[in-house]
DNA sequence: TCGTCGATCTACT
DNA sequence: GTAGATCGACGAG
């Protein structure tokens, strides 16, 4: 069921993003386990690409983790608020990471509420890299961990979105890496409901 | 050392 | 629609 550690070795991080849409996440932090698949990725292409922490080969003890062999967590600080969950693949060396915008729930849905402090569910729930990682109790905590151990992993369930399912587009708030914000590197789930920005 | 800005979200007006 | 939260990386001084 565990997605093994050789899927995330491969150099295409951008058909790897893809691939990951209906694919499962799992945490198990604090004894709960929460998680649900995933219906919005974004590919981050290593040193070439400007929208890259590791863009140019920088190298700083933040991004040190997009560098490891894939296959781990790279969860960082953004805007001094938000912890991101992002998927390392790629071989060492090689700073390739998938930014995890959206799942939709399936188990533990409870606790996410508890985390977001969202009595009543609503798509907002997981809809957006920041509400992701809040709702499945990410934190900087699991940077570099392994997606083979028992606190965070993924899982495929045999759910599987046929190409007119999904949508591809430019990535979200990256509009000063000039050029290479137009990639169109960002996948998603047509219409579904927790799909962060526009979702059509 | 300081100032600026970022792979964002929420609570206001 | 936009202000505010407030940390890490970076470039200027």
């Amino acid at each position: 069921m565990k997605i093994p550690e050789s899927y995330y070795l491969g150099n295409d991080v951008v058909s790897i993003s893809k691939d990951l849409l209906g694919k499962y996440l799992f945490t198990c932090i604090d004894g709960i386990t929460t998680g649900g698949y995933i219906v919005e990725t974004e590919a981050y292409n290593g040193v070439i690409d400007k929208a890259s922490h590791a863009f140019g080969n920088r190298l700083t003890p933040r991004t040190k983790t997009m560098f490891m062999q894939g296959g781990i967590a790279y969860v960082y600080l953004c805007y001094g608020i938000h912890e991101m969950f992002n998927i390392v693949t790629s071989s060492d060396g090689h700073p390739q990471a998938i930014l995890i915008r959206a799942i939709q729930p399936t188990e533990g849905i409870e606790a996410m509420q508890v985390r977001r402090n969202m009595p009543v569910l609503k798509p907002t729930i997981t809809a957006g890299p920041g509400s992701v990682a809040r709702a499945l109790g990410i934190s900087r905590i699991i940077n570099a961990f392994s997606l083979q151990g028992d606190t965070i992993w993924l899982e495929d369930r045999g759910l599987h979105f046929p190409d007119n399912q999904i949508k591809t587009g430019p990535r979200i708030g990256v509009a000063y890496a000039a050029e290479d914000a137009l990639l169109p590197y960002r996948f998603y789930v047509k219409g579904n409901i927790y799909v962060s920005k526009p979702n059509k």
